[in-house]
DNA sequence: ATGGGCACCTGGCTGC
DNA sequence: TGCAGCCAGGTGCCCA
């Protein structure tokens, strides 16, 4: 799936064609997402102008004048632009027909993804209630890390992935921020220094801005709502490069499991 | 409170 | 060619 960037990169590339138009309607060829799909969502949207289209962590949320749709892509999903009759393929489980004839749809291979719906500040949702700050916002900061990671034992990047702490921090990012800040993985998480937390927010930053610049990064099936990979793969410095030479100091980059997820790092670089 | 493991689901690739 | 096994951008929930 879609980290942070890639969600970013589909926000603002469906917002131009969304914002401002009203819902014809929703078509619902699957319903069984993650959660399923609440069955008065098609009703509730129809006729509603879009009013927002914004982020909170890795939901999309769609503000119509009377609640809010929010979408999570999941690990597979992706949403596209296409025009009115655009034939269905598989996995296409969600369209969201515009007044204008545009179709905004949702694909997704997994079904880890899902579509709910709320009358109600979406903020509020159980979902999204308890988020953590956003990575890109003023609230993270070294000193935010420093506190949040005080007294605990857990590994560094597996604090850096809960959702608790700090959100929008997937599989991929996680692993390339801790290389650039120069941070092994398994560290524990109460023992980095405040200097080592310093870099780490600073390449979390960075790591993500840069991916958004570049329109995410594509492994398998990630696409941008025109239908386009992320060109940020190849920017990659330890992600899915087991075995591949540091691209800083040539020594083979090293895998392992974390949390049942792959880790990646270099045993040079990183301390 | 914290940490660890499982579950949800499909498809692509590897190796026998 | 077939098929079993393993892996994949997430995250809520249950248990110790």
């Amino acid at each position: 799936m879609p980290e942070l960037p890639e969600v970013e990169t589909t926000r603002s590339g469906v917002a131009p064609f969304a914002v401002g138009r009203v819902i014809e309607q929703v078509i619902v060829r699957e319903a069984r997402l993650r959660w399923r799909v609440p069955p008065e969502l098609p009703t509730r949207a129809r006729g509603q102008r879009i009013q927002s289209l914004s982020r909170r962590a890795k939901y999309l949320l769609f503000g119509l004048g009377n609640g809010t749709i929010i979408l999570h892509l999941g690990m597979s999903g992706s949403l596209r632009v296409l025009s009115r009759g655009s034939p269905p393929m598989a996995h296409d489980h969600i369209d969201i027909v515009l007044d204008d004839g545009v179709v905004l749809r949702f694909n997704d291979p997994r079904r880890f993804g899902s579509l709910l719906w709320t009358p109600d500040d979406p903020l509020q949702h159980p979902l999204l209630r308890s988020l953590a700050p956003e990575p890109l916002s003023d609230e993270f900061s070294d000193a935010y890390l420093a506190k949040a990671a005080k007294g605990r034992k857990v590994a560094i990047k597996q604090l850096v992935m809960n959702s608790q702490v700090v959100v929008g921090v997937g599989n991929i990012y996680a692993s390339e921020a801790l290389f650039r800040a120069g941070i092994r993985p398994k560290r524990a998480a109460g023992r980095l220094k405040p200097a080592e937390f310093a870099a780490l927010v600073k390449s979390i930053k960075q790591v993500l801005r840069e991916a958004i610049r570049q329109g995410g990064t594509t492994l398998r099936d990630y696409v941008n709502p025109q239908g386009m990979p992320g060109y940020f793969r190849q920017k990659l410095f330890v992600y899915e490069r087991a075995g591949e030479p540091c691209r800083v100091c040539k020594t083979p980059i090293r895998q392992f499991t974390q949390g049942q997820r792959s880790t990646y790092f270099c045993q040079q670089c990183q301390s």
